[in-house]
Parts: structure tokens; C-alpha cells; sequence
DNA sequence: CCCACGACCTGTGGGC
DNA sequence: TGCCCACAGGTCGTGG
């Protein structure tokens, strides 16, 4: 699920939860996620009091002030729920579109304000780290990352460069995060159909008019999808209050065999794979 | 350096 | 209904 725009969502839930408070008790259930848990992990966390949360790229970030920074990736199944004493909450609506499911808590956080912050993670993709917060930016793990893409480094000449030469398609070009942080296979799609630019075109062979376009596309893209509510997936409860949850309006991505909504083109969009990941895009508009 | 591919792990949905 | 396979929003390491 979590591509910028969920993290985001997810973050600005979390943050009014943690920023400003003591860690009095964190659990690990178990003693790695994707990756093994630092050494150390839950006595550099207890006690600890949080910053406000940031985020680069997908990766929520929560300055602790003894000098570390908690670094979570969601990575394909992430999700937190928060409870308050009261009900439980998810922040970023996706997350509760199914119930976690207990065997999957695998890291509990609670607060000096009695609120119990849970993470998920079915597949394990994701992961926590503890890293210096002075060198933050030099990590392996940040610092060949790209700008942020609703940060004022993204621009056309920054994309131009990456563009430059490269015989990659643009889809697989920009799914790396060192091009642009935080794009992931949804909206790439998206971006790429609103821009009208192929994700099979050869990077290099992308006019200065369509890397304009795409760099517009990718902003407005992931602005509309935080704006949204960063859901692709998103929970309702309808009269009875029965939590449910409906698919984000994609324009191509999902759609393989449908009309592509441009007006006035008759194209179907189309369902490829590009480097063992599924593509959708209209050959007709986009070129 | 560039690029593609398999691996990591579990759940779910579609087809038969 | 049940079973099996294909596929899933993200990286990361390897190898051509």
C-alpha cells in the first residue's frame, strides 16, 4: 500500500500521538522485520521522549531526543493502529481496511499519555532502524536518495540529468529512488498517463515538453493523493458501522481493458511488465 | 556503470 | 465449497 502519499497519511496521524511524548514501555514480539532490529532497540527507545515526526521518502522518521532518530519503513504491509483507551484508531485510513491481525503485532509503543501505538506487518517487508540523528543525511540508507518530489529540488533541469542518457524506460527509471524519493508503482503510473508520456519510452529519448509535463504530473499526482487522504485504499463505516473500504479512483492503474479516461482518446489501457512489475498505460495517449 | 531478475514473506482473489 | 496459482502498493543483492 504505502507509496509517499500513505506515509504521509500516516505520519500526520501518528504525529499528534508521539511528538512531544515519553516512550514508557516499547515491546519487540520479535527480534527482526525485514531486517534484524538494532542492537539495543528497546532500551535506547524506553524512556525516550519524541520530536515531532518527519518523513523522507517512505520513511517516517521520529527524532528521539538522546540523539537518535526512529526510522520506520512500511515497507509493502506496514500499518499502526493507536489506541487511546477508547477505540482504535489507524492512521491513514487504509490501515484498518482489513483488522490486524494479532500474530502480526510485532512492535508495541506506549506513551506517557496511556496511548498504545501498534505495528503491523503481515509480509515483513518493512522495517525500524535507530540512526544518528547529526548524520542522518549521510546513512547509506539516505544518502543517495533523490529530492523529494513536492520539495522545491525537484525540478526539470534535476530531471533532465537523471533522464540524461539512459536507455531505461521511464517507468523503471523512476521507481528509483535516486532519480525522485518516494514514487512507487502506482503512481508512476498515474503520473506517467496524466503526462501522456509512454513508461516504455527510453528515458533519454523524453523531450524537454514531457519531462515538464512528468515533473508537474508526479506533483500533482501525490498532492491529490495526500489531499485524498493518501488512500488507495481507504475505510468507511456505512450506516450499520461496519468497517469497509473502497478503491481509490485510479485513471489506469487496475484498469487493464478499460477506456482510457483522456478525452476524445479511444485507446484501452494496457497491462504490461516492466522489470517484474505490472505496468498500466494507454498506447494511444501516451507516447 | 547500467539494467534485469530473483529473493524476501504472507495474504487474497480469481479461475476451475 | 475447496484448491491452486498468480499476483500484491518495496527494496536489496547478484550477475550478465
Amino acid at each position: 500500500m504505502p507509496e509517499l502519499p500513505e506515509v504521509e497519511t500516516v505520519r500526520r496521524g501518528l504525529d499528534p500521538h508521539l511528538a512531544g511524548a515519553r516512550l514508557v514501555r516499547v515491546v519487540a514480539r520479535r527480534p527482526d522485520l525485514r531486517f534484524p532490529l538494532p542492537d539495543g532497540f528497546v532500551q535506547r527507545l524506553t524512556g525516550a521522549r519524541v520530536g515531532s515526526l518527519a518523513r523522507r521518502a517512505k520513511y517516517i522518521l521520529a527524532p528521539l531526543d538522546r540523539g537518535d532518530t526512529l526510522i520506520i519503513h512500511l515497507g509493502m504491509t506496514g500499518r499502526f493502529t493507536i489506541e487511546t483507551g477508547g477505540e482504535a484508531t489507524a492512521p491513514g485510513d487504509f490501515a484498518l481496511a482489513a483488522p490486524a491481525d494479532p500474530k502480526h503485532a510485532h512492535v508495541v509503543f506506549e506513551t506517557d499519555a496511556g496511548t498504545t501505538i501498534t505495528y503491523f506487518d503481515a509480509r515483513r517487508f518493512g522495517y525500524m532502524d535507530l540512526i544518528d540523528t547529526a548524520t542522518l543525511d549521510a546513512h547509506p540508507r539516505f544518502r543517495d536518495m533523490g529530492p523529494e518530489p513536492l520539495g522545491p529540488d525537484f525540478d526539470v533541469d534535476r530531471l533532465a540529468r537523471a533522464f540524461a542518457g539512459r536507455r531505461q524506460g521511464a517507468k523503471t527509471l523512476l521507481l528509483d529512488q535516486r532519480v525522485v524519493a518516494g514514487l512507487g508503482n502506482i503512481y508512476v503510473c498515474e503520473a506517467l498517463h496524466r503526462a501522456r508520456v509512454s513508461p516504455l519510452k527510453p528515458a533519454a529519448e523524453i523531450g524537454p515538453r514531457k519531462r515538464a509535463a512528468l515533473v508537474a504530473a508526479i506533483r500533482d499526482v501525490l498532492a491529490a493523493a495526500i489531499a485524498a487522504g493518501g488512500s488507495t485504499l481507504r475505510d468507511f463505516a456505512s450506516a450499520d458501522g461496519v468497517m469497509g473500504y473502497f478503491q481509490h479512483d485510479f485513471a489506469v492503474y487496475g484498469r487493464e481493458g478499460e477506456a482510457c479516461p483522456t478525452p476524445r482518446c479511444r485507446g484501452i489501457i494496457l497491462r504490461t511488465v516492466q522489470a517484474g512489475r505490472s505496468t498500466f498505460h494507454c498506447p494511444v495517449c501516451q507516447t
